[in-house]
DNA sequence: CTGAAAGCGCTTACAG
DNA sequence: CTGAAAGCGCTTACAG
């Protein structure tokens, strides 16, 4: 009996798994050409190399093999895996995913594709990501620092090309990182123009608060007869805030705007302020910070900061493509941006909670 | 002049780059032996098989050239990358993100990583993904499907192993699903069991809306005297509840409980509620679905039905491990339960609105 | 425009 | 307990 060899597969009906892998070696034979050219044929820098025709025999080969490229085979030879590593502390808040999720559509444009690692600041953990990422040969790190990383982890960054997201914890590793300063300015600024002469700031101190802080100040001090003052609540949450607010109440309260360390935390200012029957914006104004989809949702709909969240992730990878091609890099930074919403005005006329705006004083 | 030959690197001093690799070859010459051995030792199945001298002979060779495995290279060898791809529609939503915390953080435990891609429910965006992944060789794949998945994509579906989450779009392959229909049930129960006799459902009807609703209504027929409509709102926002909620209240709203699809539309809902001079729970009691940050948040603290989602996260990934395996799957149906916190108590006394509850009927 | 040889770094049988 | 040979699937110079 004469073995005529047409289909190679006949051998092996309905067999098909997952291991019975099309390889680059059967497209060449399919198409009778070497694998050098089928190789060439689907590399986009050398398929010029190769004849019209015998490229086109060679894709309908694939096609019809249903040939698909062995990615960490070309990555064993190329030194290359096209994956990049996201290395973030938590993904379950409205701040950071919007980021990566950024991050991970930016990437796919490059062919790019994303590990992730979430660390739940625990530095070990970021630093066992570390340890994983570099053994997988990801071609470049995209990295939310934890406070004070790991000793040994900050030797291996230099290994490699990084860049920081939000806070530049590594000298050697460029960040791309948002003016949290000028953010908190304008916020302040905003209730200044808007005619506010006391104006209060409910901050956080974390790696970011401080900056707000000085922002805040800067925009008081720079207003003749403008008075503010600084309060710090022991935690980030709605309700550390709402807790924050209700002492201030207790304790004489008299600003007309307030600005927040957060969008989360002027929910809480604006819960406690109207549970006490002061109503926002018309007796007292409050801005937020991150323009989270919060801020939207909330009534009034809250004026805020806008980190420009899809920005910072086009940019880290963009960033991150350079470094790849060996270019230097410097820090980037963002310039945040006011969105104004309802939840801002006016003061009200002084020494009466306030109506309607009146045009005139009293 | 004799070379010695101790240190290898001296040839290239503070050449350390990304590329100038320490490989297994570089290790077993260190130590004497042949890489054979060298490979032997670090695999924990084979260690065994290395004499405990010469093992730790590699280690501490190992240790001191900085040596990591390539898990590209051995990829290729053994047909297996040790990653899983992650697909899903977004990420900056309370619910996604703490299953696809947990799959991250539980896959890791077994030395897995993990490649996500986000698809924004677009088809094109998923069948990509898919393509991405196969040519990657990611062992298995974690899938929230969307609503009808591009055909191609069920295909490939076929050849890899696949485990779907909370919606099994795909007859093959094994789904983590919830029961939709009991955490329903378990809260129009709970309110049933406090005495309310008009209870209504504010739903949304996606692809869970509807078991969502059969729950309620069956424990609603189980109930002797006790009414209940469903209502549905167009959209599934806070303001899409909140607008519907106005609507009821407009055309004569008389139930003594809510049951919601959502916290995020029981947010919605207890707005509309407070706003018209309902009190929550005193007048109404409302119930929420998801048990998400949020219902911690919002005042008064929600009761709402918990889908576990770190369950979720853990099971795909140990249905998952077990496919790669070679064992066949079931679907694994996880069974939701109630949160009870302060949104929710028995109902005012028939005809008047609630104050504080009375022991005795009027 | 096309191909034969060599090698990326690892591991799997097969010998001893 | 240890090693020489072969190969996973691809691509990179080098020839022609």
């Amino acid at each position: 009996m004469i073995k005529r060899g047409i289909h190679v597969r006949d051998s092996r009906p309905n067999e098909r798994s997952k291991r019975d892998v099309v390889t680059l070696k059967d497209v060449a034979r399919a198409a009778g050409v070497s694998p050098i050219t089928a190789s060439r044929a689907f590399n986009p820098l050398q398929a010029h190399k190769v004849a019209p025709r015998t490229r086109e025999r060679i894709f309908r080969a694939a096609q019809e093999l249903g040939y698909r490229t062995n990615i960490p085979a070309r990555a064993l030879r190329q030194q290359r895996t096209y994956q990049i590593a996201l290395v973030v502390p938590y993904i379950s808040d409205s701040f950071l995913p919007d980021i990566v999720e950024g991050i991970q559509i930016e990437a796919t444009k490059s062919d790019y594709s994303c590990l992730l690692y979430v660390t739940h600041y625990d530095r070990e953990r970021e630093y066992a990501a570390f340890k994983s990422l570099m053994r997988k040969l990801v071609d470049g790190v995209i990295w939310f620092p934890s406070v004070s990383p790991h000793p040994e982890l900050m030797d291996l960054v230099r290994d490699l090309p990084v860049v920081q997201l939000l806070h530049k914890e590594h000298p050697d590793a460029p960040a791309v990182l948002v003016d949290q300063e000028h953010g908190a300015y304008l916020a302040a600024h905003h209730l200044i123009e808007l005619g506010h002469q006391h104006i209060d700031a409910l901050m956080y101190l974390d790696r970011h608060g401080g900056q707000r802080v000085k922002g805040f100040q800067r925009a008081i001090s720079e207003a003749a007869g403008v008075t503010g003052r600084v309060h710090t609540a022991s935690g980030s949450d709605v309700l550390d805030a709402q807790r924050a607010v209700e002492g201030l109440l207790a304790s004489g309260f008299f600003a007309t705007g307030l600005v927040c360390y957060s969008d989360v935390m002027a929910w809480g200012a604006m819960r406690a302020l109207q549970t006490a029957g002061r109503r926002v914006p018309d007796d007292v104004s409050v801005i937020g910070f991150d323009n989270t989809q919060l801020s939207e949702s909330l009534e009034p709909r809250l004026t805020t900061v806008d980190q420009s969240r899809l920005r910072i992730g086009e940019q880290a990878v963009s960033l991150l493509m350079k470094s790849l091609s060996g270019e230097t890099c410097d820090d980037l930074v963002i310039t945040p941006s006011l969105v104004v919403r309802s939840s801002t005005q006016a003061p009200p006329p002084a020494g009466k909670p306030g109506r309607l705006r009146p045009a005139t004083d009293p």
